[in-house]
DNA sequence: AGCAGCGGCCTTTTT
DNA sequence: GGCCGCTGCT
């Protein structure tokens, strides 16, 4: 390979995109700000090193979606050419490993074939674990049960060691729940006896192996001679382990991620692993990308100015080239529906004025149930959209089901396969006759399965009546198994949705929802084929069960090929992460909702919150939208919505109000507002609204009255610049409505830019816009 | 054994 | 407002 030949490669690459590709070998980290082309400087990285001489089959590199794996082997294949691409190990950590685990899981006691329990699975077997040990459901709740449980195992903390803990135990103890110990004891080795990993076994288990069986872990190094990890920040203390022991003999490990970007540890994620990388590894070389791409100088410098709020940080200057844009629109609306609404008319107008496709927009939400106004508002508006996440198809009951079945097929020791589909549909298999199943399981050390098998030559009590119809079930799977050996997936799933009774079951029910869940079916069953397909293109596979199996249970929603139409993207946040739209609605910019309420109590929860939010603007290519509501139902019920603080986080030249009648909740217009008195700054900044005739954002009169009532405290002139904070100097003692009280530090800025930097009791400093802020002086 | 109806809990985010 | 599990009736 000459010289010239490799620059003309490169040249697309900028100077700080090209370093770290070019970086030989030995430990890299890049620190890549939002859109600074992070995906890029890896996929050139790993065709540099294919140009280089380096075997594919000595790479892993490891994504944070499958989809992402996918697309950059596409674009390496293209870079390199032929067939090459096709040998690298690439994906996420789950899929990955799972994959490690089907070759060398036998060392450890499992089966090739094991099952991989979704979270339903194993909720649903603590649950009944904590049924059988006889334990308060209400003080043992199964699901705070599980997420311990995986914390533990994300923290390699085995069984062995949660009993060698006392600070754990004593914990436990002290929440009134001793036997939790034993839960996870159980649960363990129930998982186990199923030939059955949860997602935290996956990586847990592969530590395990690494760790016990050194010629693994000699096989895997010498195989794996360059690691990449891209979004670093996001891996949990499992996963920094696997990384740690794989690239420890070649060193030849290159992480990649955006401290600023981490908002993953509610599942383990440790941000720490990126902060300590440089202690980790000697002789670290380390590379920023500073350059955003993506965004305009607005919607950079915006989302600059809330990160700025975080205290804990690698420093990282993220600037861009491009233009400087629109200001980041925000807008209130009275209630969620029609914040709803609004979204929809404003994509509408974009649409029709840019002549913009579908794709070009993305309704961001911090929780999945927000999705509903938003959809209902598209639909009445005829804006093809796209769910992602949520109760996706893979969760649908009647999927399930059908995967159910398929799953006894491969693995019958699949408890929780087998008690969802044992008597569904009804063959007059109870409740009372599963738990005697399940006792003479636990005593005989069989699977369920494997007692049912057995039931001539053992007596646990079940009738004659029920033991034919036992007798029969295990005949049907096992039939299912011998067309398993000879048919591919599809011939084998569309079998069973057949005679297992499933799609007679949906289709005598008759009802609209019967029949969609049909359908749903269907659409299985034709995903099947088409993954059959795929597969028999594929050398090494065989287009089997097991292999949908497993790409089913670990496909992201994203990962899913959801065709190529063109549609608006409804996500949340934490599924936009790697993502970018021209058009983002970030959407319910509330306070106890974003921030949501749990995650207010200590200062790095709020950081993540933060963070979160800088993902989310930093999604945006050319205009970043966001809304809040005055009211939102929750719970069914209507509730008060308070603006997000980080709204207020935003550095107010990077914004543009577009609720005139804010006047009436910050300051003392709201008289103005209802006789009709509109403050003209704020007409103006309406105009650059396309197309929207002026004042259609105001409330009606109807809506302001009702507004009041909800909010009697708005009408009057409590915070603003008014006379109320006249005589507001430094040493003033004050009570803000949210954050308490405090003094006053300093006053900065004139006009609407007049802001007070105060410190609160309970500890931080804080600088206010007065124009929002709702304080009170006590003292001046 | 199966079903309908009721009440509690829930929603933070995902592999 | 929806899901899940429990209860009590058939």
């Amino acid at each position: 390979m000459n010289n010239s030949d490799q620059n003309t490669f490169l040249s697309v690459l900028n100077e700080a995109q090209k370093a770290p590709v070019l970086h030989k070998d030995g430990p890299l980290m890049v620190i890549a700000g939002a859109g600074s082309g992070k995906t890029r400087v890896l996929t050139y990285r790993i065709a540099h090193l294919m140009r280089q001489e380096v075997d594919p089959f000595n790479i892993l590199a490891l994504t944070f979606t499958n989809k992402a794996a996918r697309e950059m082997k596409k674009r390496i294949a293209e870079l390199v050419g032929g067939s090459e691409a096709k040998n690298l190990w690439m994906g996420t950590f789950h899929s990955v490993f799972a994959r490690l685990l089907r070759f060398d899981g036998d060392r450890l006691g499992y089966p090739s074939n094991f099952t991989i329990y979704d979270t339903q699975d194993s909720q649903r077997l603590i649950s009944s674990i904590i049924r059988e040990m006889g334990l308060d459901k209400d003080i043992y709740k199964y699901k705070q049960i599980q997420q311990r449980i995986s914390s533990y195992k994300n923290s390699l903390i085995t069984v062995k060691a949660y009993f060698q803990n006392p600070e754990l135990l004593e914990a436990d103890a002290m929440s009134k729940r001793p036997r939790l110990g034993e839960i996870y004891q159980n649960y363990v080795d129930r998982c186990f006896k199923a030939g059955a990993m949860d997602f935290d076994d996956l990586l847990l288990r592969t530590n395990e192996l690494l760790t016990r069986f050194p010629d693994v872990l000699m096989k895997y190094q010498d195989r794996f001679r360059y690691i990449l990890v891209d979004e670093y920040q996001d891996t949990n203390h499992s996963q920094y382990l696997i990384v740690r022991a794989l690239a420890d003999r070649y060193q030849n490990i290159c992480v990649v991620g955006d401290d600023a970007q981490s908002i993953y540890s509610f599942r383990g994620a440790n941000i720490d692993n990126i902060l300590n990388f440089q202690r980790d590894y000697d002789d670290v070389g380390m590379y920023r990308l500073e350059q955003n791409y993506r965004s305009t100088k607005n919607i950079v410098n915006a989302a600059n100015s809330i990160i700025a709020n975080n205290k804990n940080q690698l420093e990282k200057v993220v600037w861009t080239a491009n233009s400087e844009g629109n200001p980041i629109r925000i807008h209130r609306s009275p209630t969620d529906a029609e914040e709803g609404r609004y979204v929809a008319s404003s994509i509408f107008e974009h649409k029709m004025q840019q002549q913009l496709p579908n794709g070009s927009f993305a309704v961001l939400y911090r929780t999945n149930s927000q999705s509903r106004a938003i959809e209902d508002a598209l639909r009445k508006r005829d804006i093809p959209y796209r769910i992602y996440g949520g109760l996706s198809f893979y969760q649908r009951k009647e999927i399930k089901d059908v995967l159910a079945y398929l799953r006894l097929v491969i693995n019958p020791g699949d408890e929780e396969a087998l008690k969802r589909v044992i008597n569904y549909p009804a063959r007059g298999i109870g409740q009372a006759t599963v738990d005697k199943l399940v006792v003479a399981a636990n005593q005989t050390g069989k699977t369920v399965f494997e007692v049912m098998e057995s039931l001539g030559s053992t007596d646990i009590g079940i009738h004659a009546g029920g033991r034919r119809r036992l007798e029969d079930f295990v005949t049907m799977i096992k039939s299912y198994q011998v067309l398993d050996a000879t048919a591919d997936a599809f011939t084998l799933a569309e079998h069973v949705a057949k005679k297992s009774g499933l799609l007679q079951e949906f289709k005598k029910d008759g009802t609209p929802e019967g029949i969609a869940r049909m359908e749903n079916i269907e659409e299985l069953l034709n995903g099947i084929k088409d993954f059959v397909e795929g597969q028999k293109e594929i050398a090494d596979a065989r287009g089997d069960i097991s292999e949908f199996l497993e790409d089913v249970a670990l496909a992201t929603d994203l990962d899913m090929d959801k065709g190529d139409d063109d549609r608006v993207a409804l996500m949340t946040i934490h599924l936009a992460k790697g993502l970018e739209f021209p058009y983002v609605y970030i959407v319910g910019m509330e306070e106890d909702l974003f921030p949501s309420a749990m995650s207010m109590n200590t200062r790095s929860e709020l950081e993540e919150e933060r963070r979160l939010f800088y993902v989310a603007l930093t999604r945006a290519e050319t205009q970043a939208y966001l809304t809040y509501t005055q009211n939102r139902y929750r719970w069914g019920k209507l509730i008060d919505a308070e603006p997000s603080r980080f709204l207020q986080e935003i550095d107010e030249k990077y914004i543009e109000n577009l609720t005139p009648e804010d006047s009436y909740q910050f300051r003392p217009m709201l008289n103005a507002a209802i006789f009709g008195e509109v403050d003209k700054r704020n007409l103006r900044r309406e105009k650059p609204v396309a197309g929207k005739p002026p004042g259609q954002n105001q409330p009606t009169e109807k809506q302001l009255r009702r507004l009041r009532k909800i909010r009697p405290q708005l009408s009057q002139p409590s915070g603003s610049e008014g006379v109320s904070l006249e005589g507001l100097k430094e040493g003033s003692l004050v009570d803000h409505s949210r954050f308490g009280k405090g003094t006053v530090l300093k006053i900065e800025g004139i006009g609407n830019d007049k802001k007070a930097e105060i410190r609160f009791e309970r500890g931080d400093v804080k600088k206010l816009l007065l124009r929002f802020a709702k304080l009170q002086i006590l003292e001046s």
